[in-house]
DNA sequence: ACTATGCCCTGGGTGC
DNA sequence: TGCACCCAGGGCATAG
């Protein structure tokens, strides 16, 4: 599940394969009529067919292609899709949704198992992501602004973590990372946090996504950087898919729950509710 | 305004 | 070996 630190690794990647580079012609195969959500698959194909990409930029979990054209074509991978540069040659994936050939002979493909990853492309890209807040590695993100986003509020801090409209980028890995490294319940009423534990688990938040970042994201599944390869930060969780292990600070068997819907996971003991 | 729930989708895992 | 069932979850819609 591509989270911050994976669309940003695949962004860093593309980056130097994809900038000033045209679009020679784009193919969403057979069964594909979700992906592209502004546009039939027909109409995509053709849109985009021509266009340069100038630059490539990322908000939360959604990668930002910005056309020659002024529009901007927003891709979300959800749980399970990937966005891989190989030679035009290159065999299909097996669940390959989509191609994009490039002018200089190579190609992307967009793989997605699931079929929920979405292609916008649109003049505004707020108009894509609507429900989109400060992305958790801006400044924006701030503790203060945490602080009053959490206030008052009686839902699971967790869930609260999960709103993009809070923290751009959080997913479940990274929620249940920064909770464990904060060392709060995930089923907190989020306004019963005090300040001290707010700009703790503001902090937090930015050590998980950054320490991933640096190990080119998590692959507990689907997840593949920009050049077909696995991210090397599934080994390094603290907690999550951690259940019944030691938790490495005090040894209490690792819980699995279930807040906001979500398998969540947890210490019992450095994480006492509170 | 806030909170909870269900939907989308399909392969992999489990239990019988 | 085969089959039925359940699970994973990001973003959004809807209900309360």
């Amino acid at each position: 599940m591509p989270e911050l630190p994976e669309v940003e690794t695949i962004r860093r990647d593309l980056v130097p394969l994809l900038r000033g580079r045209t679009v020679t012609r784009v193919r969403i195969h057979e069964g594909g009529e979700r992906l592209a959500v502004t546009h039939s698959p027909r109409e995509m194909e053709a849109e985009l067919a021509g266009r340069r990409v100038e630059e490539i930029g990322r908000h939360g979990k959604y990668l930002l292609l910005r056309l020659d054209d002024g529009r901007t074509w927003v891709v979300h991978l959800r749980m399970t899709g990937s966005l891989v540069h190989t030679s035009a040659e290159a065999p299909a994936h097996r669940f390959e949704r989509a191609r994009i050939d490039l002018d200089d002979g190579t190609s992307l493909r967009f793989n997605d198992l699931r079929k929920f990853g979405t292609w916008h492309l649109v003049e505004d890209e707020h108009d894509a992501m609507p429900l989109s807040g400060p992305d958790a590695l801006s400044s924006d993100f701030s503790p203060r602004w945490l602080q009053a986003r959490l206030k008052d509020r009686v839902a699971p801090v967790k869930a609260l973590l999960l709103d993009q409209r809070i923290a751009a980028g959080v997913g479940n890995i990274y929620a249940d990372e920064a909770l464990w490294i904060a060392k709060v319940h995930p089923a907190t009423a989020a306004g019963r946090l005090g300040p001290a534990k707010v700009k703790r688990l503001h902090a937090a938040v930015l050590q998980t996504l950054e320490e991933s970042l640096g190990d080119r994201g998590s692959s507990f599944s689907d997840y593949r950087d920009g050049l077909g390869a696995e991210g090397l930060h599934h080994v390094r969780v603290h907690v999550f898919r951690r259940e019944g292990q030691a938790c490495e600070r005090c040894g209490t068997i690792i819980e699995k729950t279930r807040v906001a819907g979500r398998g969540t996971h947890f210490c019992p003991r450095c994480q006492r509710p509170s």
